[in-house]
Formats: C-alpha cells, structure tokens, sequence
DNA sequence: GCCAACGTTGGC
DNA sequence: GCCAACGTTGGC
C-alpha cells in the first residue's frame, strides 16, 4: 500500500464536505507531476487531506476508492481523476508549522514543492504525522 | 494583498 | 530547443 497527500483549499472543498458526501471525485488536476501520482494510486491506498490557504494543516486520511479514469471535466485525455472517501479524522490536525519544526520531516514535498497538489508520502513520513496527530 | 516559486506558453 | 513572459498556487 502508498500513501499520499491531497491539498484541497477548504473554501473549495473541505474536508467536512467530504465526509457528508462519503465519497467525491478527485478531479482539476492540470498539472503533469499531480496526474501522473494520481496514475499511480491503488485502490486502498491511503492519503492526507491537507487544507491549503486556510488551517494549512492536514486535517484527516482518505482512501482511494477508484484507480485513475478519464476526468469528467474536460473532454482532454490528458487528464484523470480518482474516486476518494473519508478514512478517518485525525485526532488532532497537524499543521504546517510543525510539520516544518519536526527535523524528521523537512524533506516533504509539502515543506519543498509548496504547490504541487498530489504528492507521495514516505511510510516513515506517514508513521511520523500520524504520532504528532495523536494516534 | 503581496510576492516567491513553479509550470506553461509561444516567439524566435 | 531555448528562454522570456505570463498565469497560478499558496504561504505569509
């Protein structure tokens, strides 16, 4: 199993929204480097859901539920979508701040490549945020 | 609201 | 194929 990272700025689509919907497409991504990650998804794998711009923090896990398909929003092959659903809330959120504090972590894409809105995550990376979350 | 970082576009 | 110009993202 991977693990992963979703930015979302929550004014957009929250991680509240997520949960009531129990289950939302992954799609508007036109970057090369964001769609060939999301290429690379299996189902039950699993990813943070990170708010960008606002609470900058990652605030809960999802799984992907459906690998990469054609997005339903542009007519371009070019780009995909997956299917995602709420995992869990994480008990406490982690943020960027300390995420950018915890020696262990400067290496992250999220701290590195600020814009990039799907990323992977080290299982060590993983193991690291989900302690600093309180599990 | 500003601006740095990055990606994309288009002229040559 | 290079690179300047432009647009977008996202932290501050």
């Amino acid at each position: 199993m991977k693990f992963w990272l979703l930015k979302s700025e929550p004014v957009k689509y929250s991680w509240e929204k997520l949960v009531i919907d129990k289950k939302t497409v992954w799609d508007g991504i036109r970057n090369y480097a964001a769609r060939n990650f999301l290429k690379e998804m299996s189902v039950g794998d699993e990813a943070f859901f990170y708010h960008s711009n606002e609470g900058k923090e990652i605030v809960g896990i999802c799984k992907i539920v459906k690998t990469a398909y054609q997005d339903p929003t542009t007519p371009e092959p070019a780009w995909v979508s997956v299917d995602v659903s709420p995992l869990k809330k994480l008990k406490k959120p982690v943020t960027l701040q300390e995420i950018k504090n915890e020696n262990n972590l400067t290496k992250m894409i999220l701290v590195n490549n600020t814009r990039l809105s799907v990323q992977p995550v080290l299982k060590k990376e993983w193991e690291i945020i989900m302690k600093m979350s309180g599990e």
